[in-house]
DNA sequence: TTTAACAAATTTTTT
DNA sequence: ATTTGTTAAA
């Protein structure tokens, strides 16, 4: 257990050592929020409190693992029994025990976005992936409101949303007879499940000792409402977040949270952390700069002890492809000025995944490792999606989007217009999908090859169900996974569907590699359990499979390579390093202009002005991530769709108030002088 | 009716 | 560049 002084400054030792209340720790950029976390989990287990009843809630799996992590290395063992966890993780784990009550079945599956995407393109008829995006983000959007569909109707302004509310109506239909959910249920549900079951509310509020909130200014509404539950009367909560800092509006989060809290509790004590550990007081002047137009939620004012440091650089480009190879020519020139810098010193910051590319291309030209993160995820790539399409299946026989996607992988014959007729079929019987299989009256309904063909496909799937459940512990699961795979012959089957073998072969690394993780997870890897295992020890493969919707990398290891980081702002925040560039500072990228608004969507002023806001933030925690040095770069020209425009540099740039000199000069522009100098000479020399 | 090959359109941020 | 929708061949 850790000495009763550690090493932390009086507003730190203050926000770790309350213990009689509610607690609102504002944590500036780079205050140590994690470490007051860590260490105030340790002073709850030193004054008594058992380790199982600590709830620390994050909003990323990265960020819960990293928290796992420095709670280990502080407290040691009894970290372990900590619950620390994604918000959503902890939904599912609400779930799991207690679903039953609002009729969801422990093994439910839970749908990712592709699948609602697909799922609502059926379910409102539509052919267009775009307007079923809008639905998914509307209904979406009235979710994290804690609204139904009913609701959700009922006060609908327009026609339109009345039809998205129906629409949602048939979606909720369709999740509930797949016993499945959505992200947002992960949220939704347990709050209905505390709200309408007084004895599983008690019961939690019982097993909930203390609840730590990491990022709190990023909670939405639903989320706030089940914190309060989950805190219970006695209100041992603490909440850790930072208004400045809120950049998930979009996804529903709202200040409004942070407003509320001190109303909601009228004995919160609130802490500010404005010591900052990171930055040099360069940087950090420009961070509070760029901030400081917005209205502020609480006064706070970050400084810091690391001295004035190199200035801020304003780097400018011709182009996208310009500004790489600038970037890379710093982070040359970086490096070469002191041997000890290595590639994961650097980052490189962005608005949107797409302009990682150009930087890609540059970074791979000059040999430099790099990853990049915020993009799109493992879990995402084709061949996991199928395979984990079949272990959905498995676990939950109700799943027919994944039984859509299993079924056609291998080809088997089966293709849509058999699939058509299978789900009428289904639909008359009221039966998923995979019940369909195996009823007597098939063979009418449908063409003699196809039934064959389904009915192979039941026929493994049966034998392969129960095969799984009778495997524990990583040997039974690796065992199983490669008899499965040797089964559906699914390699020869991605040499199939590749462009190229070595594409194929790639893939096949990634089964691979899935197929490690996967044994590895049964054995019960101490390491990233997704804050789902209390009882960590051999797991059924089973267990692990309803947990890989939540996830998004495969190991949280990668962060260890010495590699360069290209990264979305977004995904960037909560990280640091000694170099970042923040590149496409451009006015329309980075305070983003949503583009030619054809009236979909009505833009209040007042709406654009809290859009601003939150860019402006965005820009703020990309300022407040670097350690030593930040460069800023925009460009002159910009794509916009498939022409080129001229663009200007972000106003934020000139609210940083940089001084005018830390404007670097372009290298090119230095060698085009000395060649014209020379020329010149050449042209005197032989004039002679 | 299925599948593969081909043309076309599309990008803010994420659990 | 990737991914969806369309068309032609098997």
């Amino acid at each position: 257990m850790s000495s009763s002084t550690p090493d932390l400054n009086l507003a730190q030792q203050e926000a770790v050592h309350y213990l009689q209340g509610p607690c609102l720790v504002l944590a500036g950029a780079g205050s140590g929020k994690t470490r007051v976390i860590t260490h105030k989990i340790a002073r709850l287990i030193q004054a008594g409190l058992e380790p199982a009843r600590i709830a620390a809630i994050t909003f990323t799996n990265k960020a819960a693992a990293e928290m796992r992590e420095r709670a280990r290395g502080l407290i040691g063992k009894p970290a372990r029994e900590v619950l620390i966890c994604t918000f959503h993780a902890l939904g599912v784990r609400l779930l799991r025990q207690d679903g039953a009550a609002l009729g969801l079945k422990p093994n439910f599956s839970i749908l990712d976005s592709d699948d609602v995407t697909s799922l609502l393109k059926d379910a409102g008829g539509s052919t267009d992936a775009a307007t079923a995006r809008q639905w998914q983000w509307t209904i979406s959007a009235w979710k994290n409101q804690g609204l139904g569909a009913e609701e959700a109707l009922a006060q609908a302004a327009d026609e339109d949303a009345r039809q998205v509310a129906r629409i949602m109506a048939h979606y909720q239909e369709r999740l509930s007879a797949y016993q499945s959910v959505d992200f947002d249920d992960l949220i939704g549900l347990p709050l209905k499940l505390l709200q309408q079951h007084p004895a599983v509310r008690e019961r939690w509020q019982q097993q909930m000792g203390h609840v730590l909130v990491d990022e709190y200014q990023d909670t939405n509404a639903t989320q706030y409402e089940l914190l309060k539950l989950l805190a219970g009367p006695r209100a041992r909560l603490t909440a850790v977040g930072d208004d400045d800092q809120s950049i998930y509006g979009w996804r529903g989060a709202t200040l409004d949270n942070l407003r509320r809290l001190p109303q909601d509790y009228p004995t919160l004590k609130v802490i500010k952390l404005e010591q900052n550990y990171r930055s040099t007081s360069a940087i950090l002047r420009a961070a509070n700069n760029v901030i400081a137009p917005n209205p502020k939620l609480f006064e706070k004012k970050l400084w810091s002890e690391r001295g004035e440091g190199e200035p801020v650089r304003v780097v400018d480009a011709d182009n996208e492809e310009h500004e790489a190879e600038r970037a890379v020519a710093r982070v040359l020139s970086l490096r070469a000025a002191s041997r000890h810098k290595e590639w994961k010193d650097f980052a490189v910051l962005y608005r949107a995944n797409h302009q990682a590319r150009v930087f890609e291309q540059a970074l791979r030209k000059a040999q430099i490792p790099y990853k990049v993160s915020g993009g799109q995820s493992f879990f995402d790539r084709a061949e996991i999606k199928d395979l984990c399409a079949w272990l959905r299946l498995l676990v939950n026989n109700d799943d027919d989007p994944a039984f859509l996607r299993a079924v056609t992988t291998p080809k088997r014959g089966v293709g849509h217009q058999s699939l058509q007729q299978l789900a009428v079929f289904a639909a008359r019987y009221r039966l998923s999908l995979f019940g369909a299989l195996f009823s007597p009256s098939l063979g009418a309904a449908l063409p003699a090859r196809t039934v064959a063909g389904l009915h192979e496909f039941g026929r493994q799937l049966n034998d392969l169900e129960y095969r799984a459940r009778h495997a524990a512990g990583a040997e039974d699961a690796r065992a199983f996974l490669s008899d499965w795979l040797k089964d559906i012959a699914y390699e020869q089957c991605l040499y199939d569907h590749s462009d190229s073998p070595q594409q194929a072969a790639t893939r096949w690394g990634h089964v691979n590699d899935f197929c490690d993780w996967m044994a590895a997870r049964c054995g019960g890897e101490p390491d990233d359990s997704g804050g789902l295992s209390l009882v960590s020890a051999r797991k059924n493969l089973f267990e692990v499979v309803q947990t890989i919707s939540l996830l998004s990398t495969l190991s949280e290891r990668a962060g260890e390579q010495n590699v360069l980081t290209l990264s979305t702002l977004h995904a960037a925040k909560g990280l640091e390093w000694p170099h970042v560039m923040l590149v496409g500072v451009n006015e329309g990228l980075l305070p983003f202009k949503p583009g030619e608004d054809d009236g979909s969507s009505p833009t209040h002023t007042e709406n654009l002005a809290q859009r601003l806001q939150e860019e402006r933030r965005l820009m703020y925690v990309g300022v407040t991530r670097a350690q030593h040095s930040l460069a800023v770069s925009w460009t002159r020209k910009r794509k916009k769709g498939r022409d080129v425009v001229s663009a200007q540099p972000s106003r934020f740039i000139a609210e940083m108030a940089l001084d005018r000199q830390t404007t670097s000069e372009d290298p090119r522009e230095k060698l085009k002088a000395l060649r014209a100098e020379f020329a010149k000479k050449v042209a005197a020399t032989a004039l002679r």
